[in-house]
DNA sequence: TGTGTTATGATATAATATAACATTATATCC
DNA sequence: GGATATAATGTTATATTATATCATAACACA
C-alpha cells in the first residue's frame, strides 16, 4: 500500500473524526484541500475505501455519506440511526440482530457478506415534546 | 397530482416490473425516451418519488437503485438481499425483526421512521459449488 | 539493475440527483 | 363562464457523487 497511502488515509480518519457527523467524500476533499489544493477525487475515495474496508469508517449507503467508527469494536456491522432532522448518527452494535438478518436473507440459499442496516428517524434531542400523551 | 402524473407513475413501474431486478432511475429514463425523446430526469425522479412513498417501488440505497416490489403486501419495509454475483434482489418481510431494529436503534430515544436493510451476498444459484464441505 | 507488480497522481468524464423557474392544468369563488 | 389562486408538470440548467483511464512512481526481488 505504501506510505502516502496511509497517511492520506489517516488524514481523511482525522477529517471525519474532527467533524464527528457524516461527511460526503467532497466534503473531506475541501477540508485537505486547504492544506493541499491539488488532490483529486479518486485519491480520497482509495482512502474511503481502505477504511471502509477496514471498519474504522463507516459508509452511509442511504446519506451517500461517511462517518469515522465511534465503538472502536467494528467486527460486525453496525446499525447506524440517522436523524432525518439534526443529522446526527448513533451507532449501535448487535451481532444477534445481524444474525436474524442473515438467517432471513439466507433462507433460500442466499449468503450473506455485508449487512446495510440505517433507520432513520428522530433522535432524542430533536424529538424532545414531539410524543404526545 | 393529476393524470399525467399517474400515467408517468404507471409507465415507470412497468418499466420495473418487465426488468424484474433493478435500474438506475436513467435506466428508467433511457427505456421510456424510446417512446418519447422529451422526458426529463425529475419527470423520472417524481414518478419514483411517489411510486416509492407508496411502497410499489423499493429504493435500493446501497445501489442507487430501483425495483418494483414484488410482495404486494408492502405495509413493511423489506430486506433486501443483494446478489453481488448476478445482480439479483430478494425481498423479505420480517415485521418482528423491524421491530427489533427499532427497538434497539431506540434505546436513546430515537424514534424510527424509515428502515433500510439491504444484505448483500451471493445468492443461491450464484454460489452452488462455492461452499466446500 | 532490470523487470514485474502494485500504489499513486492526474485528467477527464460518467452517473446520479435536484434547484429553479416557466408553463399548464385544476380547483374555487364570484 | 371568467378571474384568480393552487398545485402539478415540463424544461433547463446545474449540483453532487463516483469512477474510468492512463501516466508515473514506489517497491519487491531475482
Amino acid at each position: 500500500m505504501g506510505k502516502q497511502g496511509r497517511k492520506m488515509q489517516a488524514e481523511v480518519l482525522a477529517v471525519l473524526r474532527r467533524s464527528g457527523g457524516p461527511l460526503s467524500a467532497y466534503d473531506v476533499l475541501g477540508e485537505l484541500r486547504e492544506a493541499n489544493p491539488k488532490i483529486a477525487p479518486p485519491t480520497i475515495y482509495r482512502a474511503l475505501a481502505a477504511l471502509t474496508e477496514r471498519g474504522s469508517v463507516h459508509r452511509l449507503e442511504s446519506l451517500n455519506a461517511f462517518m469515522a467508527c465511534k465503538c472502536d469494536q467494528h467486527a460486525n456491522a453496525s446499525i447506524l440511526s440517522i436523524c432525518d432532522d439534526c443529522g446526527s448518527v448513533e451507532e449501535s452494535i448487535a451481532p444477534d440482530l445481524l444474525e436474524k438478518v442473515s438467517i432471513i436473507a439466507g433462507k433460500s440459499g442466499f449468503q450473506p457478506v455485508r449487512h446495510v442496516i440505517e433507520v432513520h428517524g428522530v433522535c432524542a434531542s430533536c424529538g424532545t415534546g414531539l410524543v404526545p400523551a
